[in-house]
RNA sequence: GGCGGUAUCGUCUAGGGGACUAGGACGGAGCCCUCUCAAGGCUCAAACACGGGUUCGAAUCCCGUUACCGCUACCA
């Protein structure tokens, strides 16, 4: 009997087969939130019975995504095929107490009871007939060496649990089969081996996605035979992708690296992952992970399978970029600078100062980190690509924007102190003296320094700019506008 | 086919018998702000799957139907 005070103990089993995948991290999640929230115990158990398709990499790729998402485990991490011992002690315990018994059909023999029954339009169930040989012919049977599996015997009656999402589920044990637990070659199948880790390792909360409910009942009888309680159960629901089928490559991204290249802030991608299958009550929705800890709850827990919305992800990120300071945001942004050969280490090291104030003046307008570093780019030494939209918005005609960049020049050469205040007095007299609305003189500009129609404001951007590249800017405009107009 | 699960705007969701003319958010349309783009503010379009009950009253409870999803392996 599990002790009710007793801290909980929940747990995330991915097979390491691939990559994490944004199901299985939210899986994950829900298991974090409950076990940080409760004070209990979060564990990691790598299921890898199936060595035909587990590799180390998976496993390293599964390991790198929960700790990118500040998903931390406790106790050391369980690897399932490691546990045969066990699984084989209880599979053999099932058998001495005649909750078990040998099933010598081959699986051809298998398949073609399954063939027949289809044939019929019957839905087939083992009919147990190993189950009924007389002990002389299964002693004989064992002693020549013939091979078995062992099946659980299903007994009369009904399953039923109460799920901590659904309610009660209840299954008429008629329509569970007797299921294999171990294979003839001595290998636990997937429903023991399960039930054994998850009482070896004092679970007493699985929350797993919905895809399982049909193999709880299995597990139930399992845990009973093996004389242990069930714990508790939560079946979450699953994320689908766009077209409401389950969430595949087809769909674009699933894996969660795939989406920390692409710039989305680990916050954002758990709060976005926390929201799909799970509420708070109310309107809340953007938060911090100790936020959500606080808030977290098995009831807030939707039944519902979710559609994976990449769109609100991205506004979420951007949420998340615009409420997080210069400082959290620099480990994020600096090794995407350096990777797409903006920036390097040692250039943004010695002007500390002046990276801070460029992330601020950047985070707000930007929904991934690749935003950022598109955006941060002019500011950097190297020379700058022009935005053909841009050139065609804003220089269209060339004669006048060279003007109009030269007057600029001659302007700010004669500003002493660049602030926001004085660069803007000098720009907006310059569109006064020529009879233009100021526009027409920010705008050009813009694209001059920037080769973008969008940045931040124009004064913001001189004066982090400096002097210097603002004028190295100009005459790298007046070439290109030359070039054209030659 | 059998068994199980689910059903509120296009999407994520609030709601747990009267507070519902169904709220918020993303996305869409528009306005404001404005040197651009964001951010922010405001406005609009947009949903209780269907049919029966129960009840004075149902988005909410019950039953059917439909649709969708999952499982139906000596896979996990």
């Amino acid at each position: 009997m599990p002790d009710p005070l007793a801290p909980p103990r929940v747990r995330f089993a991915p097979s390491p087969t691939g990559y994490l995948h944004v199901g299985g991290a939210r899986t994950a999640l829900f298991n974090w939130l409950y076990a940080r929230q409760t004070g209990g115990a979060f564990l990691l158990r790598v299921e890898d019975t199936d060595k035909a398709r587990s590799t180390d990499e998976s496993e390293r790729a599964i390991f790198e995504g929960l700790e990118w998402l500040g998903l931390n485990w406790d106790e050391h991490v369980v690897h399932q095929a490691l546990g045969l011992p066990r699984h084989q002690r209880d599979a053999n315990f099932l058998l001495e107490t005649g909750a078990a018994y040998r099933c010598f059909c081959t699986q051809a023999e298998l398949e073609a009871m399954r063939q027949a029954a289809t044939a019929r339009k019957d839905s087939f169930k083992y009919d147990r007939r190993c189950d009924l040989l007389a002990p002389e012919e299964i002693m004989r049977r064992v002693e020549s060496g013939m091979p078995f599996s062992v099946r659980f015997r299903v007994p009369e009656g009904e399953t039923a649990w109460d799920d901590e999402v659904h309610g009660r589920i209840a299954f008429p044990n008629k329509d569970i089969e007797d299921f294999v637990i171990l294979r003839s070659d001595g290998t636990p199948i997937y429903n023991l081996a399960v039930v054994s880790d998850d009482i070896d390792m004092g679970i007493t909360l699985v929350m797993r996605g919905d895809d399982h409910i049909s193999n709880t009942p299995k597990q139930i009888q399992l845990y009973r035979a093996l004389g242990n309680e069930p714990p508790r159960f939560a079946h979450v629901p699953m994320i689908h992708g766009m077209d409401g089928k389950k969430l595949s490559k087809r769909h674009g991204a699933t894996a969660v690296a795939d989406y920390q290249n692409e710039g989305i802030l680990p916050g954002a991608m758990v709060n976005f992952l926390a929201l799909m299958g799970w509420s708070p009550g109310g309107d809340r929705e953007v938060m911090s992970l100790e936020e959500m800890i606080a808030l977290f709850s098995l009831a807030g827990l939707q039944k519902k399978a979710a559609i994976f919305d990449t769109k609100k992800l991205e506004w979420m990120n951007g949420q998340h970029l615009s409420r997080a300071s210069a400082m959290e945001l620099e480990p994020r942004l600096t090794p995407a600078l350096i990777k797409a050969g903006v920036a390097t280490a040692e250039m943004l090291e010695s002007r500390r100062e002046w990276y801070l104030e460029l992330i601020d003046l950047l985070k707000v307008r930007s929904r991934t980190v690749l935003d950022m570093v598109r955006q941060a780019a002019p500011f950097f030494p190297a020379a700058i690509a022009y935005d053909p939209a841009a050139v065609d918005k804003q220089w269209s005609d060339r004669e006048a924007s060279l003007a109009i960049l030269h007057a600029v020049q001659d302007k700010l050469a004669k500003v002493d102190v660049w602030t926001p205040q004085s660069l803007e007095a000098a720009l907006r007299a310059l569109a006064e003296e020529r009879g233009v609305a100021a526009g027409k003189i920010f705008q050009p500009l813009r694209v001059a320094l920037t080769g973008l129609t969008v940045s931040p404001g124009i004064f913001e951007v001189l004066v982090a700019m400096g002097p210097e590249l603002t004028m190295q800017r100009l005459r790298d405009a007046y070439d290109f506008l030359k070039a054209v107009a030659a």
